[in-house]
DNA sequence: GCTTGATTTGGTAGCGCTACCATTGCAATC
DNA sequence: GATTGCAATGGTAGCGCTACCAAATCAAGC
């Protein structure tokens, strides 16, 4: 039987979406040269240019990121990763991050492990299958098998807010057994001499009380008293902490310093002294760890470790820009380094 | 000249990762019966599902979700779109957005507005260009502009935290006018008579302390005092603002009651309520606005107004995976409500 | 005129995956 | 045995874009 030319065979599977090539021929060139008029102006001629930009505006053409990252194997696509959102310490990184990020044309994923890490392994994989151009962990043990995925993936990986002894590629952070140790000397030379601990129970946090523990020492003192809350750290574990540590003061050896792990942790500590009569810094000095926006004005204002998390997240941007633009990278490790803020509470 | 059979031309594009045809081959399978093993398992028999198995396990095959999208026409990626991340409001609701779309497969994009909108349409743009499954706009007041490009690209878009006359879409929040008129009757009932107001200057905050205010016009009481501060809203701009509120008080007509448009600021005025020696709740009574972890375990106990930021975040991605699944959505608006959390400020 | 080199444009062939349709094998039914 | 129906597998043809190479165009130089 014979019967005539096959219809056209629309294809079903189109999207419907403006794509390249209807802009390509609205501008009456080739799509490849309506997709270099997009991405390298510079390559193209004024007249052919403008052409293509009216045939964007009047189509309201907007590129498909998934098929140019497939072809170019350039995602522009970056995730970042920390244990919660909710934790706030984080936040001024994502931030910075976020921001940098979107004015070089990037987009960031955001992706939560959990404190437990269970997650971690899971959202890893999840994460590498996005082909993104960099990753950056932020605050996150990160397990073997982890470690293994990111390496054989090939994608440049930043870690930060710590600095560990074998970064899997790039590093942006400061030491925590740094601050420990500066925050005793700190209240040692304050005359302070019986000091406590209110922690969360995350390993950064227990590298910073570690240090401060064997500083204590160091300097001939009493072993500090450490009570550790699960995170996130709150106010409400903060009141907890204190009368927890008040308990088993004797009359002379009444703690006279604490170091909190995070500044609502010190929040809540000076809220529960405020309650119980301690008064701040006169019994008991306190010192936070963050600097939050609320830590200068609080009453009284709260001496804390000032860590500069918009210039973390800005350096690991820009260390993943110029990873993707091909730039040599010296150096690969970077400590942001760290500030006592001496303020009312100590 | 004659020339031999050019050689095999191997590509040099190849992004090097193993792909499903790598594992397929070593199953000894077809790709796209690999690809059904990994997607819809229930397709394939016991034997070839345990081969692909093994060959992915081998190999450490991780697909290409560009790939999948491209072809597919289904991201699994959705953006979440916020005013700033570091506003704290907003981070129970990124959070468990974040999780329920984790667990479904899908990745969250995190986009930064501004407070001011000028970034939003070249972020809504870059948005777009994803092709995401879903928009979830937090908190956000869209342009024309933005509305058109949404619009037109067909993406399920899920607006929250508000209760807009016309949806671009699907929406699930509460009605700011409601909360405002509510806590004005709140605190008429406790015998408080004249008001004040500590708000941040978005556009969701003016709903509610304008709503605040004419309920008092219409219990017949003055009109409220307003003070409003730059967003992000810290404690420094609530210490500021009871300052302000207090100025401009008469012996006999003090202000008895401040509504905070955030638990933050809520916090700042009654920071320096303490240092001004003005008692609350018995002088002031103070209502914040998030109940944010930290209110509850304030001293005195912040009354405040509860969101279950949580609970939009769920609500959000259910509408998405809904509308993903091809399962009908018969009710485009929720309302989450909201609850006075009656504690000791008031 | 012809070469040379730079500039601008176009064609082809994928990137790695899945939608769609076709085929195979095999038990159940008439 | 032929037919039907179903489950399991495979082949083909894109998804929308860009890398790579080839060709065309043009000004400059001899």
């Amino acid at each position: 039987m014979l019967i005539g030319p096959l219809p056209p065979k629309r294809s079903r599977r189109s999207s419907g979406a403006v794509t390249l090539h209807d802009v390509a021929r609205l501008a009456g060139v080739a799509p490849i040269t309506a997709s270099r008029a997009l991405n390298t102006p510079e390559q193209v001629s004024e007249a052919v240019l403008q052409k293509v930009k009216d045939a964007v505006a009047s189509t309201g053409y907007v590129p498909n990121r998934l098929a140019g990252g497939l072809a170019s194997t350039r995602s522009r696509l970056v995730a970042a990763v920390v244990p919660t959102i909710s934790g706030a310490v984080f936040l001024e990184t994502v931030q910075s991050l976020t921001e940098t990020f979107a004015q070089a044309g990037y987009q960031v994923m955001l992706g939560q492990a959990g404190y437990d890490g269970l997650r971690e392994d899971a959202l890893l994989k999840a994460i590498v299958g996005r082909r993104p151009d960099g990753v950056v962990l932020t605050g996150i043990v990160h397990s073997v098998e982890g470690r293994k995925l990111l390496t054989a993936s090939g994608i440049p990986v930043v870690e930060t807010w710590d600095l560990t002894p074998t970064p899997i590629d790039m590093l942006v952070g400061f030491s925590h057994v740094e601050v420990g140790r500066a925050v005793a000397a700190f209240l040692h030379a304050r005359g302070r001499r019986r000091f406590g601990v209110v922690a969360g129970n995350d390993p950064r946090a227990k590298l910073r009380y570690e240090s401060f523990h064997s500083a204590a020492i160091a300097f001939g003192l009493p072993a500090p008293k450490v009570v550790v809350v699960p995170a996130p750290t709150t106010l409400k574990y903060g009141r907890d902490s204190l009368s927890r540590l008040m308990e088993c003061n004797g009359a002379n050896n009444a703690i006279d310093a604490i170091f909190c792990s995070s500044d609502s942790l010190a929040l809540g500590v000076m809220t529960e002294a405020r309650v119980q009569g301690v008064r701040i810094p006169e019994d008991v000095a306190v010192v936070g760890f963050g600097d939050l926006d609320f830590a200068a004005y609080m009453q009284p204002a709260l001496t804390t470790v000032q860590i500069n998390g918009g210039a973390i997240g800005r350096q690991a941007a820009q260390f993943i820009l110029d990873r993707a633009d091909g730039r040599e990278i010296v150096q690969r490790v970077i400590d942001i380094g760290f500030k006592i803020v001496d303020r009312q509470s100590t």
